[in-house]
RNA sequence: UCCGCGGUAGCUCAAUGGUAGAGCAUUCGGCUGUUAACCGAAGGGUUGUAAGUUCGAAUCUUACCCGCGGAGCCA
């Protein structure tokens, strides 16, 4: 039986832990910095904030410097009477871009910009800027580009990066939420997973040939049949030599795959998830969509039910516009503009000729010549957001595809497997994460809504 | 890969065969409420590269390099 004092030694370790876990967090708080987004609880109180500078006019004997720190802007007054000789001097030299500290009084101040402003009585600079090379005028998209690793510190490219962050959160609260588990592909794959587009290569040890995933679609259904529901959420790669706004190498797309899932239940999941991403970012980032002058009552229309068009009416769409086309063909960009500018919801159009789409997919039982696919488009002329469709889950259906494609059926054989051990219904699709930013912030080009864009031309800075 | 457009000051652009220009940025001066501030001054150029036509080429011709937009393909 232990005695009091021995009780008191061993619980003395767990005492000692938890004093050294309280000075920690004593530790974080204190050396704790103030945010210009938490301003609004300072007002009438003297604070010392650090960023750098955004753009700066003066006035003679009064400095306005602009203080961005990423969390928003704020306009600093340097009186010449209120500071030093040196820090008004100091006020005067610090250049766009340059990082400082200020310390002033929070006053709310409706002709300033965010509806606050700093009095500043103390200026010091951390670090100068020389020459920084992207000013507050216009650019061209060459420039900007070269220096994309300064123009990420712009006010929009700011706006955008946080409305991807806000998609992205969006994206895998959705899932989680509803019961699905983050399944991680790999990266490095032996084979096509479609077998059309053109794949980065690379040599594997001595395994030969390897390349980089353009879908973890496949691996996910592997994933769908042990777990029910996943997604995948990453980087994907494509060496098509796509030169256009809608199209980078090195892309974000999230895959989710069901389990028992058919098409209309893979389109309802589809639509529910487009809606909630949209009306995630109208809850939590519209002042950045406000800073990006997008048209917002355009977003607030994105609710459920979405139209949804069978390839057989598209087409009819097209004909009844004047527009010439084949039934079988795919929808060319122009095309899927048409038809969308015909709704101002995200438009689902399935049961694609069955020819045109990927072997895996599954054909309509009443009509053999279509697929079990969905396209979703975005409204605006955005175009094609989701690719997915209806698995084919019948073993010696699916050999039969892999043939008449040509391809190699021993690197399926995994795959194959699927079909082979308790194989069930399964649905799925892949969002473009870059496409649906693009399109949420209403802007031109992919390009602008990843940090460091990969493009056919460029894979630099 | 194909089609179209472009490359002039650090940046955005003008100059259509006859002395290379403006705005912004930079430096200096002025201004106590600016919002891409404003006013005045200064510095800043092998006109993408190479060849050709011409008394003379940023400008016309040819080739090449680089970029942008679009098509196909795709998310």
């Amino acid at each position: 039986m232990l005695s009091k004092n021995s009780i008191l030694i061993l619980l003395t370790p767990f005492l000692y832990l938890n004093f050294i876990n309280l000075s920690t967090i004593q530790n974080t708080q204190m050396t704790n910095n103030i945010y210009i987004n938490d301003l609004s609880k300072h007002v009438g109180e003297e604070v010392t904030l650090k960023g750098w500078i955004y753009n700066k006019r003066s006035s003679g004997k009064v400095k306005f410097l602009i203080l961005r720190d990423g969390t928003g802007y704020l306009q600093c007054i340097v009186f010449k009477g209120n500071v030093s000789p040196e820090v008004f001097e100091l006020a005067d030299s610090l250049a766009q871009e340059a990082s400082f500290e200020v310390t002033g009084t929070v006053k709310e101040e409706p002709r300033a910009v965010g509806g606050y402003e700093l009095d500043a009585t103390d200026v010091k600079l951390i670090s100068e800027s020389v020459d920084y090379p992207i000013t507050p005028k216009e650019h061209g998209i060459e420039f900007l580009i070269d220096h994309r690793h300064l123009w990420l510190r712009s006010k929009k490219q700011v706006a955008i990066m946080k409305i991807r962050h806000r998609i992205a959160k969006a994206i895998r609260d959705f899932f989680d939420e509803r019961g699905f588990t983050l399944f991680d592909p790999p990266i490095i794959t032996p084979n096509a997973s479609e077998g059309t587009s053109t794949l980065f290569e690379m040599e594997y040890f001595d395994l030969g040939k390897a390349y980089l995933t353009q879908s973890g679609q496949l691996y996910a259904e592997a994933g769908a049949l042990a777990l029910g529901k996943v997604y995948t959420f990453g980087p994907t790669f494509r060496a098509e030599k796509s030169k256009t706004r809608r199209h980078l190498t090195e892309f974000w797309m999230v895959e989710p795959e069901m389990a028992f899932y058919d098409l209309d239940d893979d389109m309802d999941l589809a639509e529910e998830f487009i809606e909630y991403i949209v009306q995630s970012v109208l809850k939590d980032r519209k002042a950045e969509l406000e800073i990006l002058e997008r048209d917002i009552s355009k977003l607030e229309n994105i609710k459920r039910p979405f139209p949804r068009v069978s390839y057989d009416e598209a087409v009819k769409i097209l004909h009844d516009n004047g527009i010439e086309f084949e039934w079988g063909n795919d929808l060319g960009a122009a095309d899927e503009t048409m038809i969308s500018s015909k709704f101002d919801k995200p438009v689902m159009v399935h049961r694609y000729p069955a020819e045109i789409k990927a072997f895996y997919m599954k054909r309509d039982p009443e009509n053999e010549k279509v697929a079990l696919a969905v396209d979703v488009l975005a409204p605006e002329g955005y175009g094609e957001i989701i690719g997915g469709s209806q698995r084919e889950d019948d073993y010696d259906t699916l050999v039969e595809r892999i043939k008449e494609h040509n391809l190699p059926l021993d690197f399926f054989k995994w795959y194959l497997d699927l079909r082979k051990y308790g194989s069930v219904p399964h649905s799925g699709f892949g969002l473009g994460l870059e496409r649906t930013v693009t399109w949420i912030c209403g802007i031109e080009h992919v390009r602008e809504t990843i940090p460091f864009p990969r493009m056919i031309y460029r894979n630099t800075p």
